[in-house]
DNA sequence: ATGACAGTACTGACCAGTCAGTACTGCGAG
DNA sequence: CTCGCAGTACTGACTGGTCAGTACTGTCAT
């Protein structure tokens, strides 16, 4: 049996659990790779055959997320026709799939940050992507005139900022909860550029 | 002579700025202390002598950034009457101090995110105390009827992330300009609980 | 001449990454 | 059917570079 332990699931997965729990709570620096070891009950050359090296590892994590939160976010927009409704949309399914998996968001918005210049770039990327993907939809619903015309890129970015700020704040204390959130959060975002539904 | 160069500012001074820098640019963990020396034109013995480690060298210039934004938004407030106007204010000097130092700002809130659980407490305590800085006084406007009733806890939160990412944004790209920031990042924070000017 | 500071050579803990080896599977030739 | 061989997945003891921190010496102001 190569499988020897009674656990099912294929070894990179194991890595991918044990890595996620760890750097999401210590951060990269301070996680050892054999704490991921011990934790996902593998050994530290298995890292190194799924895994170029530690830096990839990480970096998978956070692709993996933030892929996730894309897609959410996309067929949230998906399934509305137009303007400031699919704004609304796309917010609430990120602030959900942000209220899903805590741990991942904690990794994507505390833990990739300030890890030097190599991951810089990789975290201006996602951001950029997501800041991206709302302005595009901000300018839909000021050319269709659902809103008043701003500063969409200032926009997209403080929505963000917002966001992440709330989830973080989420993520140490639990609170405020999920449904607070939203409740509160939503209506802010979207008076802030003078929507009013 | 001690001084042995040209620079008359004192070592622990000297050892300050470079270690901002430093910091500022290539993080905590990616920034050697060999670095600081040379940048410095000390000695190694003599950070030693100033502070008790690197870790102490770094939260030095945290809190020194933090307390000088602090302490010019509270001098904004203490100009101002009361109510929204008050809030308006301290949120003027904020972003005009982070215009200002652009790399203690990169400091503050990109390289002092993500270093693990020693840091992750002094973060939440400078984070906690500028949102119940904002919380205050938006209560007091909402108590003396400037604006309407609000989750004030969570708007705390989300405008501060609000500025952070935008702040952020200018610190990597230098866009959008100061006065752009401040043309566009106002209003929306303030529209955003429903305050017309 | 002494103590408050500056300067430097060194140490050793740490940990990411390596690699020789093991275990098992599948396959094709005789 | 079975033996030799190749490929894949995994193991864990070991290594070597790095760098924070230290032990020590030097020097100048008073």
């Amino acid at each position: 049996m190569r499988e020897n332990s009674a656990d099912p699931r294929s070894t990179r997965d194991r890595i991918l659990d044990a890595a996620m729990n760890i750097f999401s709570a210590k951060g990269f620096h301070d996680t050892k790779l054999d704490e991921i070891v011990a934790e996902a009950s593998i050994s530290k050359g298995s890292i190194y055959f799924h895994f170029p090296n530690k830096e990839k590892l990480f970096i998978a994590l956070v692709d993996q997320f933030a892929d996730l939160i894309e897609r959410r976010a996309r067929e949230a927009i998906g399934q509305e026709a137009q303007g400031m409704v699919r704004v609304r949309a796309a917010l609430e399914a990120v602030l959900e799939t942000f209220g899903k998996y805590r741990l991942p968001a904690k990794l994507l918005l505390v833990q990739a940050v300030g890890l030097g210049t190599v991951f810089e770039r990789k975290r201006m990327e996602v951001t950029d992507r997501f800041a991206l993907l709302i302005q595009t939809y901000l300018d839909e619903a000021v050319a269709d005139g659902s809103i008043a015309p701003v500063n969409t890129h200032i926009v997209a970015h403080a929505w963000m900022g917002a966001i992440y700020s709330v989830v973080i704040q989420w993520v140490y204390t639990g609170e405020p909860s999920q449904d607070e959130i939203i409740k509160a959060l939503l209506p802010l975002l979207l008076q802030s550029v003078g929507y009013q539904e």
